[in-house]
DNA sequence: ACTTTGGTGCTAATTTTTTAGCACTGTGCG
DNA sequence: CGCACAGTGCTAAAAAATTAGCACCAAAGT
């Protein structure tokens, strides 16, 4: 079965399969203005051939043009990006890593979304203590 | 100046960088058992070498045998690599990978992690408010 | 109708990655 | 000493990724 995992890609494939993920979908061109570094067009229409072949992605016509979307869900793609993070660089404990996104941006979360991530918080300890 | 990011690496080279970050450090041998679809043991040392020309690795001798440890810090890494998933994944958004993490593990935390990040984010409404 | 524009399909060369073979070096030991 | 063992250095072939060229097709403009 496909392993998948956008571990297992190239590159370039990464880049794109970034791009399409961070923008829920993308056409060719929009991809070949927003990847680093830019190849030719051609090159991007090469690699998305590619991963089209590989089932990481599948087009749907929006009139003349293709419009890229992946194939695993943003949701499975999100949660083995996640679980590869804390395998590699915290010991699969997902409470440091939560501690790290705090540290590294505190400034940025607002006074709403920590009080719902203490929420959050607060909720998985319930859950916890079902689990006893 | 060395751009570096581990998302620079090809397939190979970030699967032993990740090995390498997960242990802190590590020699040929262990990375070649470790490696997932494992190559030969000359392939390995192949790369490591070439990790260690890109300098994203250097070496220190342990009796006659090799051990290797990543140039850049496992912070820096880390906080990278953390960067490059709210971008793709969280449009961004710290709050939102923390609230994933929650449910995709909150059975794992121990009441003890739930404590402390409730202190953390306690911390991190403090400092917010001093902020303003 | 015809030309330009913006897209796609196919093919192939170039470059990088990935692979492994084989020679060499030092260490422990009978 | 001389031999096996466990490691490294160097080299090069094979495979994969990356790149781009060019033909073709459809729609919009003239």
């Amino acid at each position: 079965m496909g392993q998948s995992s956008l571990s297992a890609l190239s590159r370039r494939e990464r880049q794109i399969m970034d791009i399409i993920y961070s923008h829920g979908h993308a056409t060719a061109a929009e991809i070949h203005e927003r990847l680093p570094d830019p190849p030719s067009y051609s090159t991007v229409r090469t690699l998305l051939r590619v991963l089209e072949e590989k089932e990481f992605l599948i087009h749907k016509n929006d009139g003349p043009r293709y419009v890229y979307y992946p194939c695993i869900s943003a949701e499975k793609a999100k949660r083995s990006a996640l679980e590869q993070l804390l395998r590699t660089f915290f010991n699969n404990s997902a409470a440091s890593a939560m501690s790290a996104l705090l540290d590294m941006s505190s400034a940025d979360l607002s006074e709403t979304e920590l009080k719902r991530l203490a929420k959050l918080i607060k909720q998985a300890k319930d859950k916890e203590r079902n689990n006893d």
